[in-house]
DNA sequence: TATATTATTCGTGTATTAACGAAAAATAAA
DNA sequence: TTTATTTTTCGTTAATACACGAATAATATA
């Protein structure tokens, strides 16, 4: 998850609940240090065209209006060397052990996402139609063992504890599904990443919990890329 | 900031940058458990209305929209116990040392600032008119002091370094302006709730930096109150 | 299976947005 | 001040969101 997401969802977020969304467009258009004119070429609009979203004659604009601009918004920075976007670097705190996160945009059944990543289900038993994948949290399993204090456990599981676990670094393959078992907010799927092996015990676990255990066997920038991509279509 | 804000600007923005916005809705509608029959019923529309938003028929729905439905997602949650809505509370992180902070939806003038928190100038020279407050982070400069490590140090300055960072529990009234001295990003105005006493060397220091020093001697709560509440109109 | 409950589809009228362009106003730069 | 740049205002057309309601389909529940 990188900057430019959670800034724009950020922005997005202010002016769609914003009792004023013109006024809040110009603050973020003023933030970026760009002219209406500039946008509006940018955009291949008007210039009136922008006035009037911010003055407020407009005063519902349609959600991809709001996406539009915030998109040039992010692209004519980038332009510009992202001077402003990597103001907020600091805002997308790199907590240890999590490689990668992020929430989906919609909910993705199970089995296409155990499909979607070549999966390898160890677990017996069908894969509930029900169960919905809804983001995932990419884990570097030693450095998690290593550094995530229980307080922080809770972040693994980002906005929605419907999401899959990924554990990558996984040597027994005991101690991830362990941390499962023990902590009161489950995930809908368990992954390990080219497991050294994977304890028995595990298994019994996942199924005690009737969570599935599945393993992949696919190159981890490839996986990631793989996990990101899910949510994009 | 509390937990209804941040959940409601997190599905804000994912609505609104969604490639699918109907499937993102339909998504939190589902996560909060709540039937389209009993969304439409609260938004007093027929519930065809919410059928034709989730199935995209309607593809760029107004941000206006968009806000009542969240609005009546969290308003129902809220008769129910507020449930889901608590399950996200270990997302507003807690910092020690930060009462309070929030952006503003849009640029306000710092002198506007000043006379709504009935403020105290200490600084000579006129206030800048094209200053401008876009948010404010209230800091307890005890937990301050002991808590926040020089790299939380970022963290007071939310969203946007053009803020107020107003200080409560000052004693001597030197330390939080050569934190602010020391620091790279500066703050639009620094505020001091009432200070035991203001070291004449802070009132020099804000000079330097063309930093409005300014006190306030209204109750906490009520300073609460009047700083949240300027962003809201 | 029968019966609520919940969700979908779609034709329709009205209101509002999307966007233009030209002219006027306000700011910034020379 | 003069000139250039940026922003505002507004009349207008076309497209589309908004909302309804009735009929249909799909799910739950008894």
């Amino acid at each position: 998850m990188d900057v430019k997401n959670v800034l724009s969802e950020k922005i997005a977020g202010e002016i769609t609940l914003s009792p004023k969304p013109g006024k809040t467009l110009r603050k973020w258009r003023n933030i970026f240090g760009i002219s209406q004119t500039e946008l509006a070429a940018y955009l291949k609009l008007s210039p009136s065209v922008v006035s009037d979203y911010e003055s407020g004659r407009r005063k519902s604009p349609g959600i991809q209006t709001v996406k539009k601009v915030i998109g040039a918004f992010i692209k004519i920075d980038e332009k510009r060397g992202g001077k402003i976007v990597h103001q907020y670097d600091s805002m997308i705190e790199t907590r240890d052990g999590i490689i990668e996160i992020m929430e989906y945009p919609y909910a993705v059944p199970a089995d296409d996402f155990i499909k979607n990543i070549s999966g390898n289900i160890l677990t017996s038993g069908k894969i509930d139609v029900k169960k919905k994948v809804k983001g995932f949290t990419l884990v570097d399993s030693i450095k998690a063992i290593e550094n995530i204090t229980p307080r922080d456990y809770a972040n693994l599981y980002g906005w929605t504890p419907e999401r899959a676990l990924v554990f990558t670094g996984v040597k027994y393959g005991r101690s991830p599904m362990i941390a499962v078992r023990v902590h009161p907010v489950k995930p809908t799927i368990v992954v390990y990443h080219k497991p050294g092996a994977v304890d028995p015990l595990a298994i019994k676990l996942a199924e005690r919990e009737n969570i599935p255990l599945v393993t992949t066997g696919i190159p981890l920038n490839d996986l990631k890329k793989k996990l990101l991509s899910i949510g994009e279509q």
